[in-house]
DNA sequence: GTGGATCCTAAGTT
DNA sequence: AAACTTAGGATCC
């Protein structure tokens, strides 16, 4: 997180953190965790929708993670049509390989080299391989990856200048992008650029959706999430956090 | 019960 | 609308 590590451990009503690698606090760590919005209020206001106040109980706390769009934009890709431990290998040996090495604090070995390393900038990937890039595990994401840096390195996409962009353009904008669907735009809106009003729909969202809502009716992603933001509105990133995590716990199938 | 071939799925996009 | 990298689990000899 912004060039440091940082550990973290929840505990029943606090979270321990360590970190190192950076000078200073952490940078912005309540906003990077989405630890500085008001949840209980967005929680009250959820509660008065059926489905997510009976998902709560076991849902409560979950909050809108702020990424840097980078990070998070890449991160998506490779997420794609992808596992989950995977996808945490693949950004692992991307910041490996690519990535600057973080100055080891105490832990970790000496004799073996830097622990940790920072994501990737955009340049390092756009110089990058194919077979390097492969060798991270990407597939045929590597070509998505590389382009995408590119092109972002060469400033003909400014990320961070989405962010102060209509909701609207800045969706068609990175869906210009390759290896940007739907999915991964509203995750790049939500995660990234910190659009509350964003609904990604993935597998675990489209059953939750079509069995809560439709009466096991299937839908395409398409309709849901235009279905979502409509019925959620503001709120729609964080609903769709509920009903994510609602579906994961009760192992829709 | 073990081992390997085969099939299937997985945070979708082209 | 089929094809796509790759790894891990499930099923079947």
């Amino acid at each position: 997180v912004g060039g440091g590590v940082v550990w973290l451990r929840q505990q029943p009503g606090r979270l321990l953190v360590r970190w190192h690698g950076s000078p200073g606090s952490p940078p912005h760590l309540r906003r990077y965790l989405g630890a500085d919005q008001p949840l209980a209020a967005v929680e009250r206001a959820l509660a008065r929708e059926r489905v997510i106040r009976r998902l709560l109980p076991q849902t409560s706390g979950i909050g809108l993670m702020r990424q840097d769009p980078w990070e998070c934009l890449v991160s998506f890709v490779v997420s794609a049509f992808n596992n989950i431990p995977k996808i945490q290998r693949s950004i692992q040996a991307l910041a490996r390989g690519f990535g600057e090495p973080i100055a080891d604090g105490q832990a970790g070995g000496s004799d073996a080299g830097p622990a940790d390393w920072t994501f990737p900038c955009p340049e390092r990937l756009a110089e990058a391989s194919l077979p390097a890039l492969r060798r991270c595990l990407l597939g045929y994401r590597a070509r998505y990856v590389r382009d995408i840096a590119r092109l972002v390195a060469d400033r003909t996409v400014d990320l961070d200048a989405l962010s102060r962009l209509p909701l609207e353009e800045a969706r068609c904008a990175l869906r210009e992008l390759p290896g940007v669907g739907e999915k991964v735009a509203e995750c790049v809106l939500l995660f990234g650029l910190g659009r509350d009003e964003a609904f990604p729909v993935d597998v675990w969202v489209k059953r939750a959706v079509e069995r809560w809502y439709f009466r096991g009716r299937s839908q395409t992603p398409r309709a849901i999430g235009t279905w979502a933001r409509e019925r959620f509105g503001r709120l729609a990133g964080y609903a769709q956090q509920h009903l994510f995590a609602g579906a994961r716990w009760a192992g829709l199938a």
